[in-house]
DNA sequence: TCAGTTATTCATG
DNA sequence: CATGAATAACTGA
């Protein structure tokens, strides 16, 4: 497992890759805690983990001012339960600019009733941004809620131009 | 196992 | 607008 550290004009974000690909991504954290991981030396890096460091930085940047990634290094979703990869995989497939319910998700995963857990596996999304969990609100056209905080899925949402910067509550 | 906890939704007063 | 019910999955003990 590797962690590295991703600078961007909106702070910088962790990145954890497996030998599968980016497993996890993190916001920038308040408290710094900069002397984490000590930069591996360069040569230590595989070739295919640089490229991959690489994607994630690119497209992490296009998403973070509101256009599709042009590519993506491969995810590591392996953790999540079947449930949970099942909506995860929606996700993916919701357009940048685009929003969809709780309620829409449940039911393209084909567990309609399911609403509220589909909720619990959004929290539990591991890459958020690049897996866009930002996009799913209330049937109301509330925001729901958003584990790195509400302030990020709005200003997410406004950047893909999916909030009405009227509607900022 | 099972009680407790949700980033839900709908129906009601 | 506030409650309460229905409902499915995850977590920790």
């Amino acid at each position: 497992m590797h962690i590295a550290r991703l600078s961007t004009p909106d702070g910088a974000f962790t990145a954890h890759f497996s030998a599968r690909g980016l497993a996890r991504l993190e916001f920038p954290s308040a408290r710094a805690a900069p002397a984490t991981e000590p930069l591996p030396s360069r040569p230590t890096l595989s070739p295919a983990l640089r490229k991959w460091q690489t994607l994630t930085v690119q497209a992490l940047r296009e998403a973070l001012t509101g256009r599709a990634p042009r590519g993506l290094p491969p995810l590591d979703l392996a953790e999540g339960t079947e449930f949970q990869r099942r909506v995860w995989s929606a996700l993916r497939r919701i357009p940048s600019g685009q929003t969809r319910t709780y309620a829409q998700l449940a039911e393209v995963i084909g567990a309609p009733k399911a609403v509220r857990a589909v909720g619990n596996a959004c929290g539990a999304n591991p890459i958020p941004v690049l897996v866009p969990c930002h996009r799913v609100l209330g049937s109301d056209g509330r925001l729901g809620g958003f584990s790195a905080g509400l302030a990020w899925k709005r200003r997410l949402l406004a950047r893909e131009g999916a909030w009405p910067a009227e509607l900022w509550e």
